[in-house]
RNA sequence: GGGCUAGUAGCUCAGCUGGUUAGAGCACACGCUUGAUAAGCGUGGGGUCGGAGGUUCAAAUCCUCCCUGGCCCA
């Protein structure tokens, strides 16, 4: 329903019988009833403030009840409805991980997004907006595997089908409780229509969009390092990796030289240094950089217990000499030559553990990536085991071994080594390096180390064959994702440096991983020759299959369902790794909006800044592979929630705040104010005393309306005046909307929305709260109900009201519906409304000017006030007489009457003073009104009423004010 | 360790391309009001603009270094 809107913009003619039916009288006075008892008391002649909306929100209470009502009504629908005809607005939602319950970051989130939603909605637009849910992945497994451990059940032994069963109900109950949640923060949404990423159409969509990799020619199968966990037996994505300090034994190798390049390293070794001895089976060269000064150096004195020999010649970076002959225990030496690197170039070296099942030669290389911050100078390279080393080997054709298994231990073929475990290989290496005669010397070091975010166990760089997408070549990922990038909006701006400069530089993209709770890698090799089978056909049966299935039917059902008649399923190996979870996220865009027929690319993507790694760079990949452009046309992101010291949350400091203890504290609506009234750009903070000022915050907003509400009690559209024929005060506010709307609306359009709510806020008390609602107290409770000035004030009010409730109603949104519907009744809705479309001819800048001028000069009023007080001259502003003194230029801006009232005063005289100097400030003559409280002289001469001024006995003689029921 | 980003009154935020005694709101103090009353109004105190250097006639605003957070990466 639709509240009726007042037919202001023309003068409606004012019928005093249809006041009087308007005015909320219960009895109207008579001249009959006129009392002329001096003692009478006038006070059911005024008209205070009536309304049902109490001063007290009680949200925790409150809010519930309201959410419930919309749910009765299916508010939702509704909206959708009410919008269909409009230009559709998608904010395109990045699916939170359906486990545990929501912490204050998730609801920063969401609350942002339905800001954005709700503001879009109601300036216009049809924002549809289908929550969804990221439900497969490794911290669900892990969980899944815990509760086996607690059972001391063997997970190999549980057949996958029944594993990935448990994983679904484990996502289907998270995501259940977290709806829950996120409604309770008054996230409106299609709810009943969410997508998650387990939903079987989903897993068809993901697979249809892994074959279009496949099809198209740019999966590929290689073998290359990759960060991989021993503990869990699965290579791990970046974003599933963190650093913690891991103490790691370090070693200095010496590789003798076979095959000099120069005469100087004849007889010497080149030493390396080392924080993974285990990698030393893997060792296929050692790289130097082509800039550096390197020393060849003759040992002439050892300290004692030192694996340095006298008279031996090493060969190490010259600016990392002093270190190294520290750390290797060489107390005396002589530099015999200085090499650049690029002059060592060729050299050919031994393996250390020559003789041993090592004998291929070591070549000595360059690479960019040498430093001499750390070590000898010369970097070590095992291709299998790092990124650096694999890129270099690759460049020179070096094989790749793969010297360690999925559980971490060295292969059976792997010379000295076979079965031990890398995590403790560091003793064994040593051992045999030394019996070889080519441990320099062995140390220890703390350093950051890349673990698990589940194990927390540290991870090793593995060389495993794994499934890729390609940022180069033919379809030039890389390049046209760096294109898209230039034409996405972002907000901030600085989020397109971010998310560049990883696109940039960052490797192929491994979509493998070797788990059981996601979307397989709908694939089939071809074992003969190792290529992946590319034939749509095939590919329409597996996703024809997952849509009505899920993707469970890749583990149950033979190959030849999928293969079809063509192909023999002996012939071909079906590939059981699972997709990285990135994919499945990044492909949401196909069926989200896509196959649900929405526009496509999306308005927006608004998630935290972490996610220029995550979500948005894997949908940015994903569709601009598969659709050559990005899937959104504006990034927004928001910072991190810390807490009042700025500090990041944690447990084990007790610094968290949950959103539901927010929420049954203080109420949803706080929260929702907390995060409009930070710059969600920057990192916000949240805490106690923070959440108290958002809830006095709340407290001021609430009683603006509620005082608004009072004040209308009983309006009716009769009373309406014009614009133009309002005081200039009132002509004032509405400018003063007007230069809120138009922030309101840019905002609405940028999405930046930095500050707006503290400015409403502020308008609420300085604006209103302070001045205007404070100056016509006396015009709404004492004029006359037909007097010009009141009708204007509450035609004003009137905008207010509209104004205020819709425009706070996507932040405050069960506050805004209840003073909505405590004028326009239980059902209505101020959800269902648009923001108003406010007259252009309300701006009046010249008349700002003024009203600046005019306030300015009012201080020099009540300063002088405030000192009468304290001289206890008078107690109540309306007690004092003023002299104003103004110069010339401000002689004509107000009138006497007009300075009094707007000084709160009861008489103002002015005078002629070119200084600005401060009012004179006396007691006001005569006597008290008693209905209006203004003092003044004439109070007395009317002698039916002689307690009251002249305006106030007109008032009641009128017969258009209220007597007590 | 590298990149990005921030550090202005107790709190949340303004202070554009350097230029009058650094501003709001909230909180606080003291009054007033008792017809917005577990409300409203007024007045006031409070900041060496993270620190140290430098550029300049002039710096919160530009440069360098440092400290403390945060995000991302290694």
């Amino acid at each position: 329903m639709v509240a009726p809107r007042a037919s202001v913009y023309r003068l409606a003619p004012l019928i005093p019988g249809q006041l009087r039916l308007a005015a909320h009288c219960r009895t109207e006075y008579s001249m009959n009833d006129a009392v002329t008892d001096s003692q009478r008391d006038y006070r059911d002649t005024v008209f205070l403030p009536q309304t049902s909306f109490p001063m007290r929100g009680d949200l925790p209470k409150k809010e519930p009840q309201i959410l419930a009502k919309w749910d009765a009504v299916d508010l939702w629908s509704k909206l959708r409805a009410a919008a269909a005809e409009r230009p559709l607005f998608i904010l395109h939602d990045g699916p939170p991980y359906a486990n545990g319950h929501l912490h204050i970051g998730t609801a920063l989130n969401k609350i942002l997004k339905d800001v954005i939603n709700r503001t879009r909605q109601m300036a216009g637009y049809n924002a549809n907006y289908i929550p969804g849910w990221d439900c497969h992945g490794l911290p669900i497994e892990w969980k899944i595997e815990e509760e086996y451990r607690a059972r001391k059940q063997d997970k190999d032994a549980v057949p996958i089908l029944d594993f990935r069963a448990e994983c679904r109900a484990y996502a289907n109950h998270w995501m259940d409780v977290q709806r829950q949640e996120f409604r309770r923060l008054g996230v409106e949404g299609a709810w009943g229509e969410r997508y998650a990423t387990m939903d079987y159409p989903s897993e068809a969509a993901i697979a249809a969009e892994i074959c279009k990799f496949l099809l198209n020619g740019s999966l590929y199968r290689g073998l290359r390092p990759v960060m991989w966990s021993p503990v869990e037996k699965t290579a791990l994505a970046e974003a599933e990796i963190e650093y913690h300090d891991h103490t790691s034994t370090t070693i200095w190798v010496r590789f003798p030289v076979v095959k000099a390049s120069v005469p100087a390293l004849e007889g010497a070794a080149v030493v390396i240094w080392t924080t993974t001895p285990w990698t030393m089976p893997g060792n296929r060269a050692v790289a130097a950089g082509a800039e550096f000064d390197y020393a060849v150096v003759q040992v002439d004195g050892v300290a004692e217990g030192s694996l340095a020999r006298a008279g031996e010649k090493i060969v190490v970076a010259e600016a990392l000499l002093p270190t190294v002959l520290a750390d290797t225990g060489i107390t005396a030496h002589t530099v015999l030559a200085t090499l650049k690197g690029a002059e060592l170039a060729d050299t050919i070296l031994a393996h250390p553990l020559r003789g041993q099942g090592y004998e291929q030669d070591t070549p000595l290389l360059l690479g960019d990536f040498v430093t001499t911050e750390a070590g000898t100078g010369f970097v070590h390279i095992a291709p299998g085991h790092g990124e650096d080393d694999f890129i270099l080997g690759r460049a020179h054709g070096l094989d790749i071994p793969e010297t360690v298994g999925d559980d971490g231990t060295f292969n059976a073929w792997v010379p000295l080594f076979a079965g031990a475990h890398v995590y403790k290989a560091a003793d064994p290496v040593c051992a045999a390096l030394q019996g070889a005669g080519n441990l320099l010397a062995r140390g220890k070091i703390v350093h950051s180390y890349p673990c698990s975010w589940r194990s927390k166990a540290p991870l090793i760089f593995r060389a495993t064959p794994q499934w890729f997408i390609p940022m180069d070549g033919p379809h030039d990922i890389r390049g046209k994702a760096l294109a898209a990038i230039a034409i996405t909006k972002f907000v901030p701006d600085q989020g397109r440096n971010r998310i560049g400069s990883m696109v940039a530089s960052r490797p192929d993209w491994c979509i493998s991983r070797q788990r059981a709770w996601g979307v397989p890698i709908t694939v089939f090799v071809e074992k003969r020759t190792g290529q992946p089978l590319r034939d749509p056909a095939v590919v329409q049966r597996i996703v024809a299959a997952f849509e009505k299935e899920g993707a469970d039917t890749w583990y149950s059902s033979p190959p030849s369902r999928f293969l079809g008649p063509d192909y023999n399923p002996d012939e071909y190996e079906q590939v059981m790794d699972i997709v990285d979870v990135w994919f499945e996220s990044g492909s949401t865009h196909a069926f989200v909006l896509e196959k649900r027929g929405l526009p496509w690319p999306a308005d927006l993507y608004l998630e935290g800044s972490d996610q220029h790694r995550g979500w948005f760079h894997s949908s940015l990949l994903e569709a601009v592979g598969t659709r050559g452009r990005a899937p959104f046309k504006a990034v927004l992101t928001h910072g991190f929630v810390n807490d009042e010291k700025g500090r990041k949350m944690s447990k084990s400091l007790g610094n968290t705040v949950a959103p539901e203890e927010v929420a049954a504290k203080f109420g949803v609506d706080i929260l929702r104010l907390w995060v409009m009234s930070s710059d969600t750009t920057e990192d916000l903070r949240i805490g106690p005393e923070i959440l108290k000022q958002q809830a006095e915050l709340y407290r001021r907003l609430r009683n603006t309306l509620r005082w608004v509400l009072g004040s209308l009690h009983g309006f009716s559209e009769a009373e309406c005046v014009p614009e133009a024929d309002m005081p200039e005060l009132e002509r004032w506010v509405l400018h003063r909307l007007t230069e809120l709307d138009a922030r309101i609306r840019a905002s609405v359009e940028s999405y930046d929305w930095t500050g707006v709510y503290p400015e409403l806020h502020n308008f609420c008390a300085v604006d209103l709260s302070a001045f205007y609602f404070d100056i016509r107290k006396d015009a709404i409770y004492c004029d006359r109900p037909d007097s010009l000035r009141r009708r204007a004030a509450r035609t004003v009010l009137d905008h207010l009201h509209r104004c205020l409730c819709t425009w706070l109603a996507p932040v405050l949104c069960f506050t805004a519906e209840e003073a909505w519907t405590a004028r326009f009744g239980a059902d209505s809705s101020v959800h269902l409304e648009l923001f108003p479309v406010l007259p252009a001819h309300w701006r009046d800048e010249a008349l700002a000017a003024r009203w600046e001028t005019i306030r300015g000069i009012r201080r020099r009023i009540t300063i002088p006030i405030e000192e009468a007080r304290k001289a206890n001259l008078i107690g109540s502003s309306l007690q004092a007489a003023v002299e104003l003194p103004l110069d010339e230029a401000h002689q004509t801006l107000l009138d006497e009457a007009a300075w009094a009232e707007i000084a709160i005063v009861s008489s103002v005289k002015l005078g002629l003073d070119t200084g600005e100097p401060l009012a004179k400030v006396t007691p006001a003559p005569g006597e008290k009104c008693v209905r209006c409280w203004r003092v003044l002289p004439e109070v007395g001469t009317n002698t039916t009423h002689p307690t009251l001024c002249l305006r106030c006995a007109d008032a009641v003689e009128s017969g258009l004010v209220c007597k007590p029921a």
